[in-house]
DNA sequence: ACATGCCGACCGTCTGGACGGTATCATGAC
DNA sequence: GTCATGATACCGTCCAGACGGTCGGCATGT
């Protein structure tokens, strides 16, 4: 069966990815091939078949992560109560940022000096971040409050990076974040 | 003369420091004893001599960025024009935030990683964030506002570690957040 | 004589990656 | 139907380089 061996091959891909996530959330240093290969039961040799480099598979990590984080937004943005139209976007990813714990995005913070080495990687990261740039700042609110609002949310991840735990409830930076987002749809915020 | 001796030794250790600071600013990847060595015209042993492992290199040069970095809000602190008491600190930090480009700040973000494996690292920096934590959020405004300020301030240097130059005009973003938190010190934010 | 500042060769370990296998399965010739 | 061929998935050893840190030594100043 054809299907089998393309299906299992796909399996362990993912399981690869997988392994490779888990390992990061205690940190970049841990993350060698050897510590992969073996948290996901493949040889080493398995591993570079999948991704015939290191980068290669961190590659893949963060297009997974950036996938899997731009569909939880856009799932926040198709169910948004609110009827106004201006600050949609913003609302949107602020609910993502501060409620979707189940995406580990800290992965992502800890992989920022590895990727400031590789261009490839450096540039999927910054497409993406262009792409929501825009999308915020076009959202009916002043591009530089809606910069303001957005780096706010990606600190939080920074910050749940570095210390664990948050320090603040999630929940009261999104009210008051979204409070912020209400200001400036309405404009009303001078 | 006693004094060349030392002073010799204390122009060795910024030497030192400054070097590292400056590899720093072109990744972690980069800072090896070796090319610190190098860069700051020491040999290895010099360096291991003054710092006597890697770590406590580390904490020498995020020690320094720190102490320059406070030092730098609190000049904004005295020297503010604005006579509200309410949102003082905020104000400092956010100047100093987005105007003191001549500190390296970028280079703690780069170091994040690295210090997430040393608790000593850590905890200066965590007792640093603490103190800052404290005091923001006791300023007349709003905590959780002032958190959400602080956080933009502070992901402000995290985007300059990873896409070098901003993607905005820092006198804009300051200009806003100075607008917010004069919103809050004038308790209107609702 | 002794401490301090500094030197630079050396060592052990870790890590990314190369390489030469093996096993399974699909395909096409006959 | 079967056998050669080749592609795909995966294995596990080995190596070369890099890196943190040790150590014995030297020079200078007290």
């Amino acid at each position: 069966m054809i299907l089998d061996k393309q299906a299992a091959a796909a399996l362990t891909r993912g399981r690869l990815i997988d392994a490779a996530l888990s390992i990061l959330e205690g940190g970049v240093q841990h993350l060698t091939l050897d510590a992969v290969a073996k948290k996901a039961a493949v040889s080493k040799g398995g591993l570079l078949h999948h991704f015939p480099s290191k980068e290669a598979l961190i590659e893949a990590v963060i297009r997974h992560l950036l996938g899997l984080f731009n569909a939880c937004v856009q799932q926040q943005y198709d169910s948004d109560p609110d009827p106004n139209p201006r600050g949609r976007w913003l609302r949107a990813y602020a609910r993502a940022s501060f409620t979707d714990f189940d995406i580990p995005m800290q992965a992502l913070a800890t992989l920022v000096p590895f990727v400031h080495e590789h261009p490839p990687l450096n540039d999927a990261i910054t497409q993406d971040a262009a792409v929501w740039s825009e999308r915020l700042e076009n959202d009916g609110v002043s591009p530089v409050r809606a910069a303001i609002i957005r780096m706010a949310c990606d600190e939080y991840w920074t910050e749940h990076a570095i210390f664990g735990e948050s320090r603040y409830p999630a929940e009261a930076l999104l009210t008051d974040v979204l409070t912020l987002i209400a200001q400036g749809a309405n404009g009303d915020d001078h």
